[in-house]
DNA sequence: CCAAAAGTGTTCAGGCTACACCCATGT
DNA sequence: ACATGGGTGTAGCCTGAACACTTTTGG
């Protein structure tokens, strides 16, 4: 049986990519670091997993420390090992994915005089580490997923209208998308509940709020439903 | 900056699922553990990671010398964390799997007096660790898959008959296929070249042969195409 | 009353499903 | 000659794409 210092072990973290949707914009959320390497770069939230947590747990942790945020959508992604990711040792990473409603935790980094901030997905200052590359996964990832699971709830307050969802489809995909075929085809899975309320806003006629009921989608996925948009 | 021995560490290891198709059942590649913990129970091949080389390069490592299996598709799976999964210490497992066509490699694990041996996916006997965990998610991955992107000739040899590959994707997927629908659609994709050979066995007619182009579906895949079946 | 987004149906084409018989071979 | 899997076409249905106008509100 190995023992603890028998062989070099390779330093173990986790790396946060979250995406917030402003404005009908995709963004993620960075930290400006305060220490080299990479002093004064933008990272992805993270840092080293402890030995007595799991990955998820970590992942949580660091994100909430970091960044204030929490109890929301958190999946792994991939784990990165590239040789020299690191310039300091061996560092191999477990990347996750957080999805956020940007609505209550925009004020919360960009207050905080923290070294939070979001930055549109398109336009991203030079990151650290592989940082890049990460990314880039974390956007595939979501894209792909998109489409045949219905994870896009979570980048959307509780509350939302029909067209709030289809422009977080058309944003994230990048594809425009008929207003019509989209609404038959949503409403058609007999997942979302109408409200008896609507969101008003703008001199315009006031908008149907809906509500996305993940029960039900469990139920349905048990019976061999598939979501796809 | 953190130093080796600041905090203790995880010990990281890799684990293998490899998957093949024998006589129109799904495999898998097990190892019998010749030490404790779970001394005599199979096993996913496995091991630890070396400080100077990537995970998939210890993946693909592990799985050559404990089974013999090389220049296979081997893919990142997920990564396993729960605290107690492994009875002696912390230990981290970065999980693959792999797809090879069985003919090439039956005969390699069953002839070596080794302590590889392939089982039925569906029967398979009790596991050490977490590793029915592990199995269960290659497995649901697989069946992911296979629907949406063309990897199923993974399992079959570089020649192979139409019927061969239903059947496949039949086993796999547990589902009945037809026929005529199966080929047109698959024949449609145009990824597959009928070749100058057939297939002859047993008293019927014998079967045109075809191949899988890799670099064609690349090419459409840039284009938008998306397969799927 | 004007500007702005919300909301709503129908038509058409293409893809998917279901289905049954002849073909080439080995024994 | 017969048993065995290989190979083929069509018709109905359903789903997805295209497309324009009315409604409700705030200013």
């Amino acid at each position: 049986m190995p023992h603890h210092y028998t062989y070099p072990r390779a330093a173990l973290t986790v790396d946060c990519v979250v995406f917030g949707l402003d404005a009908g914009a995709l963004k993620v959320l960075l930290i400006q670091r305060g220490i080299d390497p990479f002093k004064g770069r933008w990272a992805l939230p993270g840092g080293f997993v402890r030995v007595d947590e799991t990955l998820d747990e970590a992942a949580a942790r660091e994100l909430e420390e970091e960044t204030g945020v929490k109890d929301v959508f958190l999946e792994q992604l991939y784990t990165f090992s590239a040789i020299d990711r690191d310039p300091r040792e061996r560092v191999i990473s477990v990347a996750y994915y957080a999805l956020v409603n940007l609505a209550d935790h925009e004020t919360r980094a960009a207050t905080d005089a923290s070294d939070a901030q979001w930055f549109p997905a398109e336009k991203l200052p030079r990151l650290a580490f592989d940082h890049v590359e990460i990314l880039a996964t974390a956007l595939k990832r979501l894209r792909g997923k998109l489409r045949y699971e219905p994870i896009g709830f979570e980048l959307l307050p509780p509350k939302f209208t029909l067209t709030q969802l289809q422009h977080l489809y058309e944003t994230v995909l990048g594809t425009k998308i008929d207003k019509r075929n989209f609404r038959k085809k949503v409403l058609g899975f007999d997942l979302l509940e109408a409200l008896n309320e609507t969101h008003r806003e703008g001199p315009h006629r006031p908008a149907q709020l809906y509500r996305f009921n993940p029960a039900k989608y469990e139920r349905l996925k048990k019976k061999g439903f598939l979501f796809e948009l």
